[in-house]
DNA sequence: GCTTCCTTTGTTAGCGGTAACATATCGACC
DNA sequence: GGTCGATATGTTACCGCTAACAAAGGAAGC
């Protein structure tokens, strides 16, 4: 910078006024800043401008899993709206542990983030401390604060942001839609128990109470992460112990996926003896033999949102608390074929 | 870092070693470190260590998508590797245009990454310019510098590192495969026209050359993002303007089970009338019906490996200029039922 | 002509660590 | 006992930029 300063004959502060905001120094200046920066090749120093800005221009983003399409999705959005305003995501991977999410988080934090972006609200009485303990502004994804079950961990809503949708209300949607359907022997196929997918199937359970046909036998929950094979197996897994169902609630699109796989390989014909509906409505879902019927959720769009809202905490420089938000984005059921 | 300092009765310099290189300082003092460093909540300043010792602990990975999923393993590869080591990979998405990529690559290079990966070998004569001038280690991924096709923008292979498989023998691979299950009228079906995918296609072209099969009509090249819709799409495009056609190959395996799921709806049997070949042996392809014949990539392990070889190249203090290497991982046909 | 105020540029002093070198301490060896 | 070398800790100066304040110059107002 000493040296682009020598060359247009200022000093280096004036150098790093031209480059960051070019309308506080006169035309002529900003010229001939410009011109000797690109001469030299000059690329100033985002480290050095952290340490003495105290800004630096990163967000840390906390995912639970980098295979897992639903938080690519939000990734995309983030990343894509933070982008253009220069800031730069770290991404932190936690594998859905609250624990590991508390050590990566840890970790970004060393990186002195100016916003951070979490994945869900269970996490560690830690985390919370760390989080509260944050001047700058945090933004909670894929959840809402008023969902019941919850547990709240002794962090009231304070100040808690959050954008995303009902699980509870998109898994009643889909178990209410099944009931609709007439069906009566609806089973339920989950993998990946997050407390996401907990809240989903409390939903859909919620729902078959309602329509009076809940059987707590015909639910298939195992810890694996979801997967197209997963949902073959399962499926068929769900049929041997109970060969009458006649409806089902997969928790992922994948899973859906292959249990509708599964079934045309056995010869099951969907919807006639069994009706399937997936989660996500992830890619292809539209074009499965038949059309799969899952619930569209906003991945994308929440990770637009939540990059959003985090930007407008990032620029106040008024440092204002921002009040607690919790936007909703909702879900769509999208009924297909299989239903 | 001078209050853990003073709570330990040591110099800032000896808590800095303490937290850096714990054998580097006596027992005791390590424990009494240690100890303040927990209770006063101590975290060092990543940006004033990056300032300070000129390393940020940061790799510049760039890809062309964060939607695709061949390059969220990649990343996935990358991220896995690297993490253990302390080095947070910083995203960067090229949207599959070079000077994209330079820009990108620009702004990333802002932050001082201690490495660098980027997808694919064909980046602008700038983007060349700037990784020649850099100190850092470069590895370049998912191709071969030795690929045909690809026009040695004047850079030569000086100290270019690699990592990736032969596009071009992948695509020679299923265009043999088909004709050799006797297959005469056969079909390409291409999406996402990246360099790496015309490779895949000029090997396949060869392929059906050298078989005598070579049919320049009944190539169905489209500039559009690979997808199962589209995919579903294209496969009746082409039957449409060959219906006579015995065989396709589709370049990735999103069409390709897009293709799959529109000949069930058609009612064209597979693989009796219509062989189908995908690419890239995606989450599921084993699953769909009948099972996708597929070319397994090796993305993930090229993520491992190419931050393997960065890691090597970033720890050497020496900063011997790292020989030249082109690693090959391969690539698996599988053959499944589709053909 | 002289304030006053605003705009533009310069000066100074750090941001929070670490490299490099200086210094102290101690035991081993002759 | 004195010298040497290894080990452990301290001191100094900076990494490259920007906040905060200072200064200079010009326009506006009386």
């Amino acid at each position: 910078m000493a040296d682009v300063a020598a060359a247009a004959g200022v000093s280096a502060m004036t150098v790093s006024r031209a480059l960051r905001r070019p309308d506080s120094v006169s035309a002529e200046v900003r010229a001939r800043v410009e011109e000797a920066s690109r001469r030299l090749g000059f690329v100033p120093s985002r480290v050095a401008s952290a340490l003495a800005s105290a800004r630096t221009m990163t967000v840390a983003v906390l995912i639970p899993s980098l295979t897992n399409a639903v938080f690519i999705d939000l990734l995309a959005g983030v990343q894509e709206t933070l982008s253009p305003h220069g800031y730069q995501p770290l991404i932190g991977v936690t594998g859905y542990g609250p624990e590991a999410e508390e050590r990566v988080l840890r970790a970004q934090l060393a990186h002195d983030p100016d916003g951070v972006i979490l994945t869900g609200l269970d996490h560690t009485p830690g985390t919370w401390d760390l989080l509260r303990s944050l001047t700058v502004p945090v933004v909670h994804t894929m959840d809402l604060t008023t969902e019941g079950g919850l547990g709240d961990g002794g962090h009231g809503d304070g100040g808690v942001r959050t954008v995303g949708f009902s699980q509870f209300d998109a898994g009643y949607a889909i178990g209410a839609h099944l009931a609709e359907r007439g069906r009566r022997r609806i089973g339920l196929i989950a993998g990946q128990l997050d407390p996401r997918t907990r809240q989903r199937c409390d939903g859909w359970r919620q729902a078959l109470r309602d329509a009076g046909r809940h059987d707590p036998d015909r639910e298939l929950l195992v810890p694996d992460a979801t997967s197209v094979a997963l949902g073959a197996e399962l499926l068929e897994r769900a049929l041997a112990a109970h060969p009458d169902t006649d409806a089902l609630f997969l928790c992922n699109d994948d899973l859906a996926q292959g249990a509708l796989f599964q079934c045309a390989r056995l010869g099951i014909p969907v919807p006639e003896r069994l009706a399937v509906a997936g989660f996500n409505d992830l890619a292809g879902a539209a074009w499965t033999v038949p059309p799969l019927t899952t619930v569209a959720t906003p991945r994308r769009a929440i990770g637009v949102e939540a990059a959003r809202l985090l930007i407008a905490g990032m620029e106040d420089r008024a440092q204002s608390r921002p009040e607690p938000r919790c936007v909703d984005l909702g879900f769509r059921l999208m009924v297909r074929e299989t239903t």
